[in-house]
Order: C-alpha cells, then sequence, then structure tokens
DNA sequence: CGCTCCTAACC
DNA sequence: AGGTTAGGAGCGA
C-alpha cells in the first residue's frame, strides 16, 4: 500500500445485522432455507462495488476487505466479564445465513477476514492504522459509533444506508467532540447494548460539554471535586474507576496480530461466473440479472453453485401466545395464571432495539411486509396524524409490527422540515421519498379489511376514525388499551395509555410523543419531524403494541374477563369510531346570539358587584372574592377549602344571599353566566366543522366503572338544569328533513340497586310504575304519597341517591343542608325499612376487602386496592366508591350493549337513523322525520332488553324518546 | 409554560 | 356523596 491508495473496510457483521433487520424475514428460497439477510447482504454489497466503480462519486478503492466477527468473547470479557452479556442470540433464522453471507463475500472475490478473540471492530482499527500509516486513505463502510474514534484526516465512515459520509467535523457535530476524543466520550457515557457502564447520569451531551472543559477524561476525573453539580461530582467521583474501565472495553486495538496483510487486500475485478454462479443458487433473480449485466456474464450460461449449509433452516415460528408452554417450561402444567406470568417475564427480558425499524419508502418493500402479515395472520398497526384529534387529523404515517422487533413504518404525508422548499430544493429530496398516499392505501386497505388478519392497535377507535376517514373500515381488530381496561381499570394511578402499559409489562419506556414533536412554543408537526426520527417513535409504538398484546391477551381468558372485553368493550369501539365521524350538527347562530345575551347581562352585574363591593376586583377569582367578603365586608364565612382558604362556591355564596346579602347573589349569577358563556356559547362554535357539526371524542378508558367519557368538546356536560343553560340545547339541531331523537332511560340506577340489593318495595314500585322517590318517602316518613308535600319527596329523594352513591351522614347532611345527627337518623330510619340495602352493602364491602375489585351484574370489574387502607378518609372513600360501582358499572354496561347492537338492528328494520351521541343513560340519533314512530320503537326495544339475555333483571327498563328539532325539546 | 386549585357543567 | 371534563386564577421555574 502507497500513498494515494484507497482502503474500503466494510463492517460485516453490523451489515448483516442491518441487512437482517431491514427486510421481512420471510424471504425463503424455494427449499424454505430463510435467505433474507444473505440477500440485503449481497445487495448492499453490490451496490458498493458498483457505487466504488464509479468515479464521480469519490474514493475509488485499492484494496478493499469485509470484516467480521469472530466469537463472542473477546479480551475484553477478560476485563470486565459483563462486557456484552446482555447482548441476545441472534435470532434462530439467521443462525443459518452466517455462513452464507462468508460464501457470498468469497463469491465478490473479496477478502474475508476474522480472527478469533477479535471483534471486527479491533481488525478495522489494525487495518486503517496500517494503511494511514502507509500514507493510504481509509473509508469505513459501517455506521457503528464505536468506530468514530479512528475517523481522522485520512480516514472516513461511511454509512451506506443513509449514504452520509463522516469525517472529524462532522463526528464532532453529531457527538460535540472531535475523534480523538471519542474514546473518552465513550468511556464517559457508557453503552448499555454493549454493557459498558460509564458513568450514572452523565450522557452525550453532558460527556461533551465536560471533555470541552476538562480536555481529557483522566484531567476530568482527577479535578471531579471542582465539579458544581452535586450529584454529577458524585457520581464521577464514585465511578471513576468504571469510567477507566470502560475506556479500556471502548478502546479498539490498533495491534491485532493479522492473518492476512494489508497489501493482499489488494483489489481485483470479480469472476462474473463464479459471483453468478453463487447468486442464481440463492435464487435472487434480480441481482442475478443485474451483476450478469454489468459483469458481462451470460447469467443463462452459468449453473447453480452448490451450497452447504451449516445449521439447519426451519420454518416460521409461532408467536409466544400462539405456542404456549409444552413439557419441559417451568410453566407447566399450562395454567392460564401460569402461561400469563411467563408472557410477561418473556416478554419484560426482550430488549427493544429501535436502530432495527424500517423506514417504507416503496411500494414493493410495502407489498413485502403485507405479505408478511398475510402470512401471520396478526399484526399491530397504528395511524400517525397531523393532529392529536382522529377526526381533525391527516395521516402522515402508518406503522406495522409483525412479530417482536420486526416493525417499520410507512410515510406518507411528512413535509421538508424548515418547509421551504422553493428556496432549499434539497430539502425534499432529504425526505428520501415516500409511497403516494393513494397507492400505499390501496395496499393497506386489502390488508386492514382482511378478515383473516387481525389488526391490533392501542386505542384503536383512533386508527378506526383516522382509517375510516380514508375509506377504509378495519376489521378484525383487537385493542392492548381495551383489553387492560377490562383487566385492571382502578381508581388509583394505573393508566391504559401506552407508555404506561409499556413500562408496567415491558419494562421499557417509549420515545414519547413530546420528545419527538416537543412541546408548547417549540413544538412541531409531526409531519415536519425527520422521517428516521418518526420511524424509530412510530415503529416502537407498533411494536410495543404488539408486544403488549403478547402479555395482556391471554390474561383476560385466564381471569374471566373475556367475556367483557369481547362483548362490552371491543365491539363498541368502531361504534363509537362512526358516532364521533358523524357529529352532531349546531346552529352557530343560536350560539352567537346567547352569547351577546349573556354578555351583556354579564356586564351588567359587573357593575352592580363593583359598586357593592366598593372596588373593581375579579369575581371570577375566589381568592380576591373571599378577601372582599370575609375580609373587607366582614360576612360570616363557613367552610373552608383544602388549602385553607374562604370557600366561594355557590352553596356558600347561596346560602349567603338567603340571609339578605345581595352581592354573593350577584355573584352567582355572574358565575353561571360565565361558565355558560366561557365554557359553551363561545367555545362550542371553534369545534364545528365545515357542515355546522361538532364531532366529541369518547373515551372507552377513562373511567373506573365502565361509563364512557367525552371530550374536546365534552358534549356528556352540556346544560339542562336551568332556563338559561337549556337554551344551549336548543342549539343542537338536527339537518332538513330530520329531527333529533332522544331515548334514556328511567331511573336506571335505582332499578339495578332494587334487582342487585333485592328489595321489595322498590322492585315492586318499579313493576307497578309507582313515583320511586314517593314511595321511599312514605315507607320513611310514614306519610300518604297522595298529597306529599314536595319537600318530602325532595329528602327521599336525596337519600336515594345518597343510597347509589356509597351515603354517608356526612354527604347527606351536606346535601339536604341539615345537621349531621338528623342525617344519621334518616339512613338508620331507611336502613330498617330496606334491610337488603345494608346487607347490600356490607358484602360489597366485604367482597371488595378480599379481592381487591368487585364486579358488574355483566362481570367488569373495579380495581379499589386502597379499601384497606389505614387512613380512615380514603378507606371509607374507596367503601363508598366500591358500593357505587357495581351500580353505575351495570348501568353502562347495559348502554354499551344497546349500543352495540343499535347499529344492527336499525339495519334490519330498514331505518337510516344515525347514533350520534351518549350521556350515560341517553343515546341520541338523527332520524328522518317520516321514520321516526318506526325508529322509537326499536331504539326503545333494544335499550330496554338491553341486559337480555346475559342478565335478567327482576325489575323492567324502562326508556322515554322523543323526537324534536332540537335536543332541548327532544329530551 | 406547565402545574395545582377552585369552581361548575353533566349523569 | 359516586363518576366525569373544562376553564380561569395563581404560582413557580
Amino acid at each position: 500500500m502507497k500513498k494515494g491508495d484507497h482502503l474500503f473496510l466494510v463492517d460485516g457483521s453490523a451489515y448483516i445485522f442491518r441487512a437482517y433487520h431491514a427486510l421481512p424475514p420471510l424471504t425463503r428460497k424455494s427449499d424454505g432455507l430463510p435467505v433474507g439477510a444473505v440477500s440485503g447482504f449481497c445487495n448492499m454489497l453490490w451496490k458498493l462495488v458498483e457505487e466504488s466503480r464509479d468515479t464521480n462519486v469519490g474514493a475509488v478503492p485499492t484494496h478493499f476487505a469485509v470484516i467480521f466477527d469472530y466469537s463472542s468473547t473477546t479480551f475484553r470479557n477478560e476485563l470486565y466479564s459483563e462486557y456484552k452479556a446482555n447482548r441476545e442470540e441472534p435470532p434462530e433464522d439467521l443462525r443459518p445465513q452466517f455462513g452464507l453471507i462468508r460464501d457470498a463475500v468469497r463469491a465478490f472475490d473479496l477478502p474475508c477476514i476474522e480472527k478469533e478473540g477479535y471483534e471486527a471492530d479491533d481488525l478495522i482499527a489494525t487495518y486503517a492504522t496500517q494503511a494511514v500509516a502507509a500514507g493510504g486513505d481509509v473509508t469505513i463502510v459501517s455506521s457503528d459509533k464505536d468506530l468514530m474514534q479512528l475517523v481522522g484526516p485520512r480516514v472516513i465512515l461511511y454509512d451506506q444506508m443513509k449514504d452520509k459520509r463522516l469525517g472529524p467535523d462532522e463526528v464532532k457535530e453529531k457527538f460535540g467532540v472531535y475523534p480523538e476524543k471519542m474514546i473518552d466520550l465513550q468511556a464517559l457515557v457508557g453503552d448499555t447494548s454493549d454493557n459498558v457502564p460509564g458513568i450514572p447520569g452523565i450522557g452525550p451531551k453532558t460527556a461533551a460539554q465536560l471533555l470541552e472543559e476538562y480536555g481529557t477524561l483522566e484531567e476530568l476525573l482527577e479535578r471531579a471535586t471542582e465539579i458544581k453539580q452535586n450529584k454529577r461530582r458524585e457520581n464521577l467521583i464514585e465511578f471513576a474507576a468504571q469510567a477507566r474501565l470502560s475506556k479500556k472495553l471502548v478502546t479498539l486495538d490498533c495491534e491485532t496480530p493479522l492473518d492476512t496483510e494489508l497489501d493482499d487486500l489488494y483489489i481485483h475485478e470479480p469472476d462474473g461466473e463464479k459471483l453468478v454462479a453463487f447468486l442464481k443458487a440463492m435464487e435472487f433473480t434480480t441481482l442475478t440479472r443485474r451483476v450478469a449485466a454489468t459483469l458481462d456474464t451470460d447469467a443463462s450460461e452459468v449453473e447453480s453453485a452448490k451450497l452447504e449449509i451449516e445449521d439447519a433452516p426451519r420454518g416460521p415460528d409461532l408467536d409466544a401466545a400462539k405456542n404456549p408452554a409444552s413439557p419441559g417450561d417451568s410453566v407447566f402444567p399450562a395454567t392460564p395464571q401460569r402461561l400469563a406470568a411467563k408472557l410477561k417475564d418473556d416478554a419484560a427480558g426482550q430488549a427493544i432495539d429501535r436502530s432495527a425499524y424500517v423506514t417504507i419508502r416503496d411500494i414493493d418493500t410495502l407489498n413485502r411486509w403485507l405479505d408478511r402479515a398475510r402470512d401471520r395472520g396478526v399484526m399491530a398497526f397504528d395511524t400517525e396524524t397531523s393532529e392529536l384529534s382522529a377526526y381533525k387529523g391527516h395521516l402522515v404515517g402508518v406503522s406495522m409490527a409483525i412479530t417482536p422487533g420486526e416493525a417499520a413504518y410507512v410515510p406518507l404525508g411528512h413535509v421538508a422540515a424548515d418547509a421551504d422548499l422553493l428556496t432549499d430544493p434539497d430539502s425534499a429530496e432529504a425526505l428520501g421519498g415516500q409511497i403516494p398516499m393513494d397507492e400505499a392505501l390501496v395496499a393497506l386497505k386489502d390488508v386492514l379489511e382482511d378478515k383473516s388478519i387481525l389488526k391490533i392497535g392501542q386505542n384503536v377507535k383512533y386508527d378506526l376514525l383516522v382509517m375510516l376517514q380514508h375509506g377504509i373500515a378495519m376489521t378484525p381488530i383487537d385493542d392492548t388499551m381495551l383489553i387492560s381496561y377490562a383487566l385492571d381499570a382502578s381508581s388509583g394511578l394505573a393508566g391504559h395509555g401506552m407508555d404506561e402499559l409499556s413500562e408496567r409489562f415491558l419494562g421499557h419506556k417509549p420515545i414519547s410523543y413530546k420528545e419527538l414533536c416537543g412541546s408548547g412554543r417549540s413544538a412541531k408537526p409531526i409531519a415536519a419531524v425527520e422521517i428516521d426520527r418518526v420511524t424509530e417513535y412510530a415503529s416502537e409504538d407498533a411494536d410495543v403494541t404488539l408486544r403488549i398484546w403478547q402479555v395482556l391477551k391471554p390474561r383476560l381468558a385466564a381471569e374471566g374477563l373475556a367475556h367483557v372485553y369481547e362483548r362490552l368493550e371491543r365491539p363498541l369501539a368502531p361504534v363509537l369510531a362512526r358516532m364521533e365521524q358523524r357529529g352532531i350538527m349546531v346552529d352557530r347562530q343560536i350560539l352567537s346570539r346567547l352569547s351577546g345575551n349573556f354578555a351583556q347581562k354579564q356586564a351588567a352585574l359587573e357593575d352592580e358587584i363593583a359598586k357593592m363591593a366598593g372596588e373593581e376586583f375579579n369575581p371570577g377569582s375566589p381568592k380576591q372574592l373571599g378577601e372582599i367578603l370575609f375580609g373587607k365586608l366582614g360576612l360570616p364565612g363557613g367552610k373552608k377549602t383544602k388549602s385553607g382558604q374562604w370557600s366561594t362556591d355557590a352553596r356558600v355564596l347561596e346560602d349567603l344571599a338567603a340571609e339578605g346579602h345581595e352581592l354573593p347573589r350577584r355573584v352567582v349569577d355572574w358565575r353561571q353566566l360565565t361558565k355558560l358563556k366561557g365554557t359553551y356559547t363561545d367555545t362550542l362554535p371553534h369545534h364545528m366543522d365545515e357542515n355546522g357539526r361538532i364531532h366529541t371524542s369518547f373515551s372507552m378508558a377513562s373511567t373506573t366503572t365502565g361509563r364512557l367519557s367525552s371530550s374536546e368538546p365534552n358534549l356528556q356536560n352540556i346544560p339542562v338544569r336551568t332556563e338559561e343553560g337549556r337554551a344551549i340545547r336548543t342549539a343542537f339541531v338536527a339537518p332538513k328533513g330530520k329531527k333529533l331523537l332522544s331515548a334514556d332511560y328511567s331511573q336506571i340506577e335505582l332499578r339495578i340497586l332494587a334487582h342487585i340489593a333485592d328489595i321489595p318495595q322498590l322492585k315492586d314500585a318499579f313493576q307497578n310504575g309507582v313515583d320511586i322517590h314517593a314511595m321511599t318517602a312514605s315507607e320513611m316518613f310514614n306519610v300518604p304519597v297522595e298529597g306529599m308535600e314536595p319537600s318530602v319527596r325532595r329528602r327521599a329523594k336525596a337519600i336515594n341517591f345518597g343510597i347509589i352513591y356509597g351515603i354517608s351522614a356526612f354527604g347527606l347532611a351536606n346535601q339536604l343542608a341539615i345537621p349531621r345527627e338528623e342525617a344519621g337518623q334518616y339512613i338508620k330510619r331507611y336502613f330498617e325499612r330496606f334491610p337488603g340495602i345494608r346487607d347490600y352493602m356490607d358484602k360489597t364491602k366485604a367482597f371488595a376487602k378480599k379481592h381487591g375489585y368487585v364486579e358488574t351484574l355483566f362481570g367488569r370489574r373495579a380495581h379499589y386496592p386502597d379499601i384497606t387502607a389505614k387512613n380512615p378518609q380514603i378507606r371509607s372513600f374507596n367503601e363508598r366508591a366500591a358500593i357505587n360501582a357495581p351500580i353505575q358499572g351495570t348501568a353502562a354496561d347495559i348502554i354499551r350493549r344497546a349500543m352495540v347492537r343499535m347499529e344492527g338492528a336499525l339495519a334490519d328494520a330498514n331505518l337510516s337513523a344515525m347514533m350520534l351521541l351518549q350521556v350515560h343513560d341517553e343515546l341520541v340519533f338523527e332520524v328522518e322525520e317520516d321514520e321516526i314512530d318506526e325508529t322509537i320503537e326499536v331504539v326503545t326495544n333494544i335499550m330496554e332488553a338491553a341486559a337480555s339475555p346475559r342478565v335478567i333483571l327482576s325489575v323492567p327498563l324502562e326508556v322515554e324518546a322523543k323526537a324534536a328539532l332540537n335536543w332541548e325539546e327532544a329530551h
């Protein structure tokens, strides 16, 4: 080797893994031999050979070698036994390909270098050092950061897949230090994948900054006491030895004894026939053709090479979930519980490697992946959209995972980061290409609607809605969020978001949306984030979803919750997606008129309030209001809030008003108007689409009891109580020719209580259509129902509701504004008249304490682990919640069942009514005027029969339904 | 800018 | 008193 020569060193081992992960492992030869990695490897190598023949591109190699790791143990293991200890065995379908890849290199007529006890990196370091000493230049084909330390004026690193060349300046840009200091930087940072310890709490940024300041690792460690940050200083001192060890581990050996001399790497023209023979044997038709053309070889004249395979190939491995415990495993005999436990352990043990994820930029690759999904019959699927709202968001890309770790992202709607395509034409180029949206959707539709392929999502309603906007109706589906919710709905910290599930069940923290896109002012749309980063984020989401599914799905059957999931959760997702997509029509003019009206009254009240207070202040500030009322004006203050402030809630102000104080009365009125205006009349128009419709988002997994919730906007708390509030409901309308139909269950929770607690008087009353609160009052206070005072009935009503809420004397006293002793008396009498109620409460509490959860009539569980808390406040709270949950939850289950059946029933009756909203015990539909009567009939029947046949209630369910031009009149 | 507190709308 | 979501004030980084 001499001056002007150029050595190419290919990091073969890294190449293999990248090739393996870049291609769907399904790639097999006709005899079933897996050859995906070989194929990828040959393609990359050929591309490199072709490129280096092209004098226009850059360096032309005079010397060339492909270098492999020989074995996993090296001299580094003697220094540190844990080195690379957590490396996983290579996948089984990759193992037989290692030998073939070395054959491939020989077929290319390139030196194939490896040496026992040394890593490929050490050999690369040695050759590179020698080449530079001889005056040559070096290109190392790899993207491994461990090789950065070799970069110098004459040595560059070439990342072929990203087509990037790294010299000293690029290393500095990427890591903040020049290559000379890379070793020190790595020693500080460590490397989790290789088990190089480094120093805790120091990442690449901090390390670069410290090296900038102190020069070298040694200097830094010696002067560690000067560091200001407490934790950082302590760690540098405590883990100094660890950093020195790390340095030895990451330092490459430039003096590896070589079996092949540098000069023997001299390049020569590949032997066309030999290479073509090999490629033909591997059945790489496209590559064979290309190589034959370039090397001027007639492929038809060449016979396939004979190959020796060192390790037997095997068929496609099965999902852990499909291939449960077998004899010999510790989980045998395979109870569902043991299976679930094993799956969890397995999942937690599998590392997640984001660098293995693939970006799919052409239709052929996409089709290969989709074929993989067809082969497996299962895929995890996720969509990325321009906004967080599924209805408004535009598709930016989709990701999928076929098996754990085998995941890819398909960018579809990305834009150049800094978006000025005119002045910066390269930025469009830098995107690297995307499959045209329509073309990709056609391919995706076939799989997403294929009944034989299960699509697993996390919060799949979101993806259903996004795809629905593109005319794709995904089916069948599974949803990890809903599975988790069915298994673990609880009031505590446990949420069902993907990041939480991943940390809980996989022990892995995925990239958060915030990390990807930033937040607040610096947030950028996901479509403008670099595709490589989105690939990691989105593929990881699909990958993690698939892994979570493998852990959680078997638990459903194991824990007896399959019915809840399959009948109450999963089938509701598409129903809700369609409801959200339809939206409800709102009359903008009505809202705007109301806003104006409210504003006038509000202003008038503000004037009065200021006059009465003697000064201007913000009545919207409880703090300021408290100071005025209880400080300046010296009114008697009642309640205090948690933080010790005077309470100024409506109750307190109304009590003051009742004593003749005008100011609090005005503030109550002002507050109401402000609320109606700020939350409804001013805000709802912002949520309207171009057709005047509002699309809420229903959350299926945010309550403990099984109720839905609604947000953005919340359409489950549209005012109804006061006249002014009800006016807002008149703005919810039906389009011309249609009406809104509202159907609501009458007293459903009390009916369920009557059934569950088995209270004869309550059951009779419901069976005979008697006024339930009047009946209760009559029993409690020994007065006839006829001619009963309204206040007596009101008290009984409050008690009935209190019972459902897990009554306490404190709460009832508050509600009725009576002394606690009196409330206690009421409760006592109630229990005497309806002893079954007390039984129910005691039994429910005992059950919850024993099991940690309670159940609805349909088997849905709500968990209350804190019900055994020492703190009586916390314990009592959990007891009340546990008493309420079966009642509220059963009602929620019943309306869910009605909703799941509703669309089919309407279709069977040839009715075009569309279900739009659910408000806990009410369903709202949009109905053609000439179909109203029939629709009421169907809707009422479905709702009233919704508990059957699973649960036969001993009280009838009654539904009131009415249609009108707007929601206020229909209700 | 993001969090907590307070209040209030619904069933 | 059970289950929610939302908006404004106020506070601290």
